[in-house]
DNA sequence: AGCACGCCGACT
DNA sequence: GTCGGCGTGCTC
């Protein structure tokens, strides 16, 4: 059954010639496993390293892998590669970064690789387009549809039977007719060009002198393939796009591939018709949602070195580019470039790594840098560029705090909302100079749902998920109680599930549905809309909406952080935030940082049109640093405090921050195990200082996806290698049975 | 990730 | 007796 009986043997007919090279091939297979495994390769048979080849697997089972490494060496009773599997080889370049991303992130190799070898599931044949063109003589019987048709086919060129139909304005029947008749008649089309290829030379933008000296950087870089990272810093409308297209045109005429990462909501067509702009095209896109056929040309598009620019989500990164010249990662301080699932890694850092191993410039852009990357700036580990000023003069709105504290806390007593609501006198007053002045508001909050607490009034009892025992959030719109962490949802119960006592659930605390509510009755016959994550009826209507108030269409906008990012809203002249405080005490290491970004963001959203903006921000802590940074506007000096805090605290980027996730089917497996891990961990703490346990002891265990999760946070000194620590331990640490994992994330973005 | 092997309860 | 549930471990 298996070729055992004839690997290692020469076939009889060709042993007396020169004896074959005898040649064994390491196999990496992109499932989780990170041993390559060896195969024999057949006399004759061509294979480049890199190479991806179709090898027997376990008893029944075939799969495509990459052949890591080749090797003279005795075959023995090895199995044979079966044959190549084309597609591109994958370069020494891409395997060492590969190699690179498993070992930092501690993920098995093949699980790295499947993220490169997005292999197209079939070589399908291409689809015969039916193009359409002017044939003949007009029909005998004229009708304004016919004639309409007629005309847009005028000039004898060839059309797409749909797109000449939508340009006349008549349905494919019509069509049809007239090619019945002899006035049409129908061919085969050739290929459509999804790629065209950029135009370094469009349209060339007339730049200021800071954003002159940043692009000559730039270019200079590409062209001497200087593998470096840069910081290119510039507040919000100080073109730094318009930069790092220089160096995306420079790389272009060197005749090299761009890579531009977006975070995938960013991706839009907005963006993409800045660079047909600038470019005469629209760049190639990759991200989750471009399947079948598109992928498949766009991955073999890469690879021959055909397609030029791509702009895609973090997952363009591990794609095999033939020749990548330039790396742009555009909004670097998005949290979406971490990956938490599956391989768990941050796109901007394996950039950079990418950028080292290909020797090519890494261009870093963000109005708002994160702190770690500001801090690689001024150790001048990246290049800093800065652009100071904002296009045109238009000036940043003015943000006032609302002290919620009243009168005890000396603030005004009369700023505090009034009775069971949640805007406040300052803000109601703002909300109704602006609907006077018939411009737009912006209402945030960054609270899904009615309530995040729901108790019974006759009882007490709060309502907990079961699996997490977080609070229950009430989705009044849903009528259900809903658990943000694990995603459990509950019906929203009429008696009270302790005592039984009916009609008794208190909602405790505003979601953006409440302020909705309070909106609805405050301010009548104003045209209100809430955008949150669970927007009923999908992205699709969402965007609808989403077009609707940049046309105007609505007085009044309550969101959640989904308003805060993308999109842009001309008439927006004030914004409120309900309550500036969330996530501020959620004991996440970054969560100063996080806030003050997204209060930055959100009330950045006023006054981006031809009027000035003003923000109110409510809040009970008006002298936090997160607060008073963003009220008197000196963010240099929130970084620096917030940098020194990190560093007292050997955070990153002073320390690593690692989390061990261990997931088991098996609540009190996880459980179990995690406390031997992390009295484990204790005792390394003590043994050697250098490594530190993070966090609360009883963090809590969440279900995701049927598996239950708990996180131990752990700290490390710059210097100490936390990866191999972290190795070595799990190597010496009591083996997990049964079907507990244990992952490792190195430098997590979030904590539950 | 599959797929086989194996160890338990329910059935012709 | 053996069919099949899924828990466990291996794949050059």
């Amino acid at each position: 059954m298996m070729s055992f009986a004839t690997t290692g043997t020469t076939p009889i007919g060709v042993a007396a010639a020169a004896a074959p090279a005898r040649r064994v091939a390491d196999v990496i297979i992109p499932l989780a496993l990170d041993t390559a495994y060896s195969y024999a390769v057949p006399a004759g048979m061509e294979l480049l390293p890199g190479a991806q080849v179709r090898v027997p697997f376990g008893p029944r089972r075939e799969a495509i892998g990459v052949v890591w490494g080749l090797r003279a060496g005795d075959p023995g009773n090895l199995k044979q590669v079966i044959e190549p599997a084309g597609g591109p080889v994958f370069s020494d370049n891409l395997r060492s970064f590969l190699d690179w991303v498993a070992r930092w992130t501690l993920a098995p190799r093949g699980s790295v690789l499947a993220m490169a070898l997005k292999r197209p599931d079939e070589e399908r044949g291409e689809v015969i387009r039916v193009g359409i063109r002017l044939a003949g003589p007009p029909p005998k019987r004229m009708t304004p549809a016919r004639s309409r048709v007629i005309a847009a086919a005028e000039g004898g060129l060839l059309h797409g039977k749909s797109d000449l139909a939508r340009a006349a304005g008549v349905s494919a029947g019509v069509i049809d007719g007239l090619v019945d008749e002899g006035t049409l008649e129908t061919c085969v089309m050739p290929p459509e060009n999804l790629f065209p290829p950029p135009d370094p030379d469009h349209a060339v933008t007339q730049l200021g002198p800071a954003q002159e000296a940043a692009a000559r950087n730039l270019r200079e870089a590409v062209a001497a393939h200087d593998a470096g990272a840069f910081l290119l810093e510039g507040v919000t409308g100080s073109g730094k796009t318009e930069v790092y297209f220089e160096a995306v045109a420079e790389t272009l005429r060197a005749g090299r591939q761009s890579l531009i990462l977006v975070p995938e909501i960013a991706l839009t067509a907005q963006f993409l018709d800045r660079f047909a702009q600038r470019f005469g095209v629209r760049p190639a896109v990759w991200h989750s949602g471009v399947t079948g056929r598109k992928r498949e040309k766009l991955y073999a598009g890469l690879a021959s070195g055909e397609v030029r620019v791509v702009a895609g989500a973090r997952s363009a990164l591990f794609l095999p580019y033939a020749d990548l010249g330039l790396i742009v990662v555009d909004e670097e301080h998005e949290a979406a470039y971490k990956q938490e699932d599956g391989v768990h890694y941050h796109a901007r850092d394996m950039a950079v790594v990418r950028g080292r191993i290909d020797g090519c410039p890494v261009v870093l852009a963000s109005a708002t840098p994160t702190i770690e990357t500001r801090v690689n700036a001024a150790q001048e580990r990246y290049r800093h560029l800065i652009l100071p000023e904002r296009y045109g003069g238009r000036t940043l709105p003015a943000i006032t705090a609302v002290d919620l504290r009243g009168a005890k806390a000396g603030g005004k007593s009369d700023d505090k909302p009034e009775g069971d609501g949640w805007i406040s006198p300052p803000l109601a007053a703002a909300i109704e100079e602006t609907m006077a002045r018939g411009e737009q508001a912006l209402i945030f909050l960054n609270r899904r749902g009615y309530a995040p607490l729901t108790l019974c009034r006759a009882c007490g009892h709060r309502y907990e998920c079961p699996n997490c025992s977080a609070w229950l959030v009430d989705h009044r719109f849903r009528r259900a109680l809903v658990c943000h962490h694990c995603g459990h949802v509950a019906r929203r119960p009429s008696a009270c599930e302790a005592c039984g006592t009916v009609d008794a659930l208190a909602a405790c605390g505003p979601g953006v549905e409440r302020i909705a509510e309070e909106v609805a009755t405050r301010f009548p016959g104003k045209r209100a809309i809430t955008l949150s994550s669970d927007f009923p009826g999908g992205t699709e209507r969402m965007r609808r909406e989403l077009a609707d108030i940049a046309a105007g269409k609505c007085d009044i906008v309550i969101g959640t952080q989904l308003v805060a990012k993308g999109h842009n809203f001309p008439g927006m002249t004030l914004v409120g935030v309900i309550d500036a405080d969330i996530g501020l005490s959620s004991g996440d290491p970054r969560a100063a940082e996080r806030t003050f970004q997204l209060l930055q963001q959100v009330t950045g959203r006023a006054g981006r049109g031809e009027k000035a903006g003003r923000a109110l921000v409510q809040t009970y802590q008006p002298e936090h640093p997160v607060i008073a940074a963003l009220i008197s506007g000196d963010a240099e000096r929130f970084y620096a405090q917030e940098t020194e805090n990190r560093r007292l605290a050997g955070l990153p980027p002073f320390g690593r921050l690692a989390s061990l996730i261990i997931s088991s089917r098996h609540r009190e497996q996880a459980e179990a195990h995690a406390r031997a891990l992390a009295r484990a961990a204790h005792a390394m703490d003590l043994r050697d200082p250098r490594l530190t346990l993070l966090g609360p002891a009883e963090a809590p265990i969440i279900l995701i996806r049927g598996r239950y999760r708990y996180r131990l946070l752990l700290k490390s000194a710059r210097e100490f290698d936390l990866q191999s620590f972290i190795r070595d331990w799990l190597a010496g640490a009591p083996k997990p049975r049964g079907d507990i994992r244990v992952q490792v994330d190195i430098d997590p973005q979030s904590f539950f």
